[in-house]
DNA sequence: AATGAATGAGCTTTCATTCAT
DNA sequence: TATGAATGAAAGCTCATTCAT
């Protein structure tokens, strides 16, 4: 029956659109009260909806807090991916263009971050967590990798050894992202750009010219 | 003897001893189960001591976690001091120091990493946390800029800027131990002085030579 | 039906109805362990609920206690001023119905007195509880002091103060009240009342005969 | 040896000192905060002594609590027995003195009064504070209830019950005590006073004349 | 006699979870 | 699907009591 398919259908959005909802408000939560602090009635309460909402959509807490941190890398990896695909088709301009997403504003932003740290702060005692981050990092760093690589190739850098530059890179960002965290006053986007690009120069002069 | 050693462990230790074993034991009690996971109890059982034994030197579990983290703040500040104390003159290797004391066993181990990323977790959400945070590393950061200015002050450095070395090196060590703590299996910790190494090469060629 | 029944008292009862089931069992509770002894454990216990209960409706155990001490003087206000309304419109008469009211098994009754003495003797240590009580005596004063203005100006009693009789009656009802409670096996009733009617005799006999 | 037995009176006599500076601690304690909210380390900090030292000398809280009840008593007693003892022969004076000395400062003290009831507060729920106050209070009421028939005896006051005016006449003092105690703004000594003297100006004119 | 660190039972309080509506 | 009153386990905290010194 076509309505019965639809009013299905409807349904069925109408529930994942809760779901985000819900996975919305607890990441403002865990951003204003931290891990530990939030509460399931403060999700409720911050998606103006009833106590029991978060169990009815994701029978418990531990497993709203697991699809809370897929959310997170999910959105992540929409940024990276477009980044990657939005850029020109050199190895250096998408290396460029990913290190320019790690710093903008919709990734590199304070309530986001807040959680961020909150997961890798409980990773260790968390082998959930530690599962989730090692399975979507290690795309990140292959494909990094792999730009990296490309560049070498291109250029004279014989001496580079495209890991160590992917570990720095990924280091530096997570880095300043914890500066932007926890310095929010003192940091400053275009001073992280600048540092990045500093090392982007440092180690591939031909590819990343002095500004 | 065994009673003697039994009798021992119960007897009134000096306060302050106590007390540091009671931080100790809080600091493994985070490392296993987290900021939010942790429980006084499970912190007196580590201490093989009583129930009580927290609020009766902390107050209360707040205090407990803001003094575990001015305790961790003063090792690390012991270990930083020591490498700038202990280290040749030369700005160069003073700098140099401080990244291997970064590195070391005692100071990049995922016990201890463990707790700063909790801190750091929950900074956001606890303003005692943020401030004692922001007041040692100001500290850090100054001494790390005064090295590096030296550094460029004695070499054919003109494009350089010394915070942003500073900024950058920083962002390394606090993403070095992310993947420390996220990624054991994976971190190195040669690689991940390489990678430093790697940098200040990059920007100081004439003070750290190629390996 | 013993399930329809037990099912009932398990279901929501509407709030004001369940807040004022805590309240009454709170009154119990203090009459048979003190204001000290009671925990909110008697309270849920006697009230044949759940353990979590008492602070769902009221927040803390202080402000129930504070709302029962509300309660308290709510159910003896309601008294009082049907005392006043219900007696005859003679000044003497609404008198005398409000010291008979004050001995009236209803109000003179050990278990409330218990509560009420309990919260003066918490009364100098607690700020709240004097602010209360203050509120509503003030009330009662007022009225009883007109109601002696009016006697004094219906009779021949020259050399009476209002004030001071209003006093005495209200010091008087106190102290009865406080020998029910302390001498259950020798307070009588009949002789607390012959008491007051004495005083009134002696003070306005026009307006109380010899009996 | 006299040596020893010196040693033994002082210290014989010192602890009897140091009890006694307990009971003052506790009852100020008790007057500060309430019996539920007095603690035996309050009492031993108001005492400028150590924790363990109210067990040590009265083995347990109760049983501290219970022996201050007797002090307070026998504090009263002496000032009732003297009060009988120092005024003129006549009952009418002696019974005259007894009403004075209730409102007296050193009587009628809100430290004092918040204790007796406090412990009036909790006599229902513990037994042994209501026999306590029931051995004394049995006596006084006799010894008044004498001065009462003596006085009736000696006058014209046929219709006069001694055990009424003994009665009203606690309670009397019982009410205004409990105003001192709740509101000490509006509490008068002399209105006190003179609400007394007007009872017993009215019940006995001739011995209370008008004043 | 006095101390005060340590204990541990018992309390208040919080909160994830359940369930009748 | 959604509600929110009710539950009850688990936590932090208090404090009378003990005991080695």
């Amino acid at each position: 029956m076509a309505i019965a398919a639809e009013k299905l259908s409807r349904r069925a959005l109408s529930k994942e659109r809760r779901q985000q909802q819900l996975l919305d408000a607890t990441i403002t939560c865990i951003s204003n009260k931290g891990l530990g602090g939030m509460t399931l009635a403060d999700v409720a309460s911050e998606a103006g909806l009833s106590q029991g909402i978060v169990n009815l959509h994701f029978k418990s807490k531990d497993n709203l807090l697991k699809e809370t941190l897929i959310y997170l890398f999910e959105d992540y990896d929409n940024e990276f991916m477009q980044a990657v695909a939005n850029s020109p088709p050199q190895a250096a301009a998408k290396l460029l263009a990913l290190m320019e997403m790690d710093v903008k504003p919709s990734v590199c932003d304070r309530k986001k971050l807040a959680v961020w740290f909150a997961f890798w702060g409980e990773a260790k005692a968390v082998p959930t967590y530690r599962k989730i981050c090692a399975a979507y990092e290690q795309k990140y760093d292959e494909i990094m990798l792999e730009l990296a690589e490309n560049i070498i190739s291109e250029g004279n850098y014989a001496d580079i050894d495209a890991q160590t530059v992917t570990d720095v890179l990924t280091s530096m960002t997570d880095g300043l992202w914890l500066a932007c965290l926890i310095h929010p006053k003192t940091f400053n986007r275009g001073t992280a750009m600048k540092s990045i690009y500093s090392y982007l120069h440092a180690v591939f002069p031909d590819h990343y010219p002095k500004k």
